[in-house]
DNA sequence: CTGCAAGTTGAAGTTAACTTCAGCTCAAGC
DNA sequence: GCTTGAGCTGAAGTTAACTTCAACTTGCAG
């Protein structure tokens, strides 16, 4: 079992076939080819699928994601570090979504209390007249002054 | 200054001409007319625009965001305690998307250290041998077990 | 009254990330 | 060697949430 068919690969990485072979056309993955042209994954495939299904869930576009993929060795196999690499990448990123996740659920949990969704008055939907310099609409939560 | 133009809503919101027009349309705001067929919006529609973006930050999708408002009183003017009601609806939803995104955090901390993101050992990525009844796939992390 | 920015419409286009389809070929068990 | 499930291709379809376009109309300042 040196190498996955195109159905194996997916039931192991839970992606679907026609998502490996999108993956594939988009330069993400790799497969060698058996006489009668059938995908032949080699082991390895598993971890880059692995990572672009995490890559996924940090909220990374397949853009981005074949971006880093293309930074590994072509000439070996990756190792652990330069996957170690790759997922330091994104954790900034992943922390950045969560603290405006977090900012947005105390906020809201304050505008359960008093109800307003106020674009003049509520935290959430902060006043246009107070940060017009800085263009209208829910500026408060989605681009913090701090940033 | 009773009711606003599309051009006052979309720059007093944050929102495009064109979204608005898209909202109305899929029935998640509403707009009288002129004589000449310009729309001219009631200011609780600022409100209604408000509560649109804040959830769709959470995560709802347009059709859930028009079921909800659809809850809204017709023959009334919101009240607060209306729209706290609708508020309080998305907390739980966005509190879930909060504990995934900290659970992955956490365990890509991990996995920075010891670079597996391996199909069979990593915590990322759940081996399907032990869960082989839940499926293929990082189950631990977009649907953990307690759930 | 005129000029022109702002508004109107329906239809078509956009983007991401895939899926589905039709028509065909391959590979493996009996 | 036959059957049948698995795999192949390119093209077209899907979904969400809008945007863009073309051709035309309104409304208000001067």
């Amino acid at each position: 079992m040196e190498s996955l068919t195109i159905g194996e690969l997916a039931v192991r990485s839970g992606v679907a076939p026609s998502a490996l072979r999108f993956y594939e056309r988009e330069g993400l993955i790799h497969a060698s080819r058996t006489g009668g042209n059938q995908r032949r994954y080699d082991r390895a495939e598993l971890r880059r699928v692995a990572f672009i299904k995490i890559a996924q869930q940090v909220g990374v576009s397949l853009d981005e994601i074949r971006e880093a993929l293309a930074s590994l060795p072509e000439n070996r196999t990756p190792t652990k570090s330069d996957w170690s690499r790759l997922s330091a990448r994104w954790r900034h990123r992943l922390e950045e979504r969560i603290a405006v996740l977090e900012r947005l659920r105390d906020q809201l949990t304050g505008c359960i209390g008093c109800g307003c969704l106020s674009l003049q008055r509520c935290k959430l939907v902060n006043p246009s007249d107070r940060l017009a310099d800085r263009g209208a609409g829910p500026q408060m939560v989605l681009n913090p002054p701090s940033h």
